[in-house]
DNA sequence: GAATTATACTGACACTATGTCAGAAAGCAA
DNA sequence: TTGCTTTCTGACATAGTGTCAGTATAATTC
């Protein structure tokens, strides 16, 4: 579904398989790197293919054994942040109990996954700006958080837990102000603080979902930096 | 402040200094009208200086003569689409009374006009990722924004009528909902609907601000589609 | 470990879009 | 018409892209 390639096949008996990469395979995760290296102090309208194989030793077509393009590699690396947040936000979606304690918890994980991938996260959205393909990608990673959100409300909303609101609607304002507000506060310099980014967060999807006499009630167990 | 230039000087008894256009002045408003044009039907990514001058019979040289790149013409439709943006917020910055009526009326003015620019604030803002300048120019366009609201809620907190929450911190985020939630939503082709944009957006606006308990009760004289 | 095959890599090329500039054309005043 | 100013254009240099024929390096086989 994602397009993230995990080591899947494992067949027994072949020794260290994991081990035995080609040259091909060091190359391209050179080149990853790069560019890791790269939107981590620059802006990605500074990338260029040179700016990224001069790192690596290879030459500037080399890149495109690798890639199609400059977007094509930045995919890539949406998709790993894709499955990184999504990882830490696992807690709400799937978490039977209270919801407020779950949705704290992933809402916090979300923070702090996206402190740690803000550029990566800003890049790849500043990139979707000039290619139709990233953009779609882009989309599609966005609406997966959009379903899986929907889903969560929807569910609580069966339970009596959330009252009569549109689901979708409202998943899709809070989802954009989680990921626009942390690209901006941490896909940057000077970055932001998490605490406040996290609290206001909180704050506003607990307030809208389950209603603001929530908000105190269930945050002793979480520790506040 | 906003560089947004008006008829300004009227001296008096010169006759229809109004009308009295130079040829500059319409080849700038056309290379204007067909950029307007121009992101109605397509991404800025497709944008050229010939796709833009093609339009005005000007060969493309000539368009350097009014402005210094396609960014620098962006900034144009930035600032034309603030103006509006600001004015039709008005309201709940300024008003007297209560705040929830003066909240919901400037939001939904605010979903109003970004429904009709929709497609403009999209490019402006895909803009901004391939340009420094006007990268800076939409933060502060944002930014002004984060301190009207950040003035706003704290002006209600003296008030009591808001709680004890970080006001800078909530505004950014809620900011950040609106702003991004109409450029996708209004921004490309499918256009969703304003209604349901418009009501999650005052949802959680009211909830988190005011208090979930808001949520109903001063809505009657707003008509809904 | 030499021979053979497959893979990875490179430099040169054609192409697109940009921004500049000297000079041509058009507008305007007397 | 003349002369002056403003507006506009075609030609040029530049930067980055993506391709490809051919070379170098790695991997495999004996």
């Amino acid at each position: 579904m994602s397009g993230y390639k995990q080591s899947q096949s494992f067949p027994g008996l072949r020794p260290q398989p994991l081990l035995r990469v080609s040259k091909s395979d060091r190359s391209r995760a050179a080149i990853v790197d790069a560019a890791l290296e790269f939107v981590w102090s620059h802006p990605f309208r500074d990338m260029t293919v040179s700016s990224v194989t001069a790192q690596t030793g290879l030459s500037r077509s080399a890149f495109y054994q690798y890639f199609n393009d400059l977007h094509d590699l930045m995919e890539t690396l949406l998709n790993m942040v894709e499955y990184e947040v999504f990882s830490g936000t696992d807690p709400w979606f799937t978490g039977i109990g209270d919801p407020v304690i779950f949705l704290r918890k992933s809402l916090a994980n979300m923070v702090d996954i996206c402190y740690r991938l803000g550029p990566i996260l800003r890049a790849t959205n500043d990139a979707a700006a000039t290619d139709e393909r990233l953009h779609k990608a882009w989309l599609q990673y966005t609406g997966r958080f959009d379903d899986a959100v929907t889903s969560r409300i929807e569910a609580d909303q069966e339970q009596g837990l959330i009252g009569d609101l549109d689901a979708r609607s409202v998943a899709f304002a809070l989802n954009r102000l989680n990921l626009y507000a942390v690209i901006e506060a941490f896909g940057q310099r000077p970055r932001r603080q998490r605490a406040p980014v996290r609290d206001a967060s909180e704050l506003i999807w607990i307030s809208s979902l389950y209603g603001s006499e929530w908000l105190g009630k269930t945050s002793s167990n979480l520790v506040r930096t």
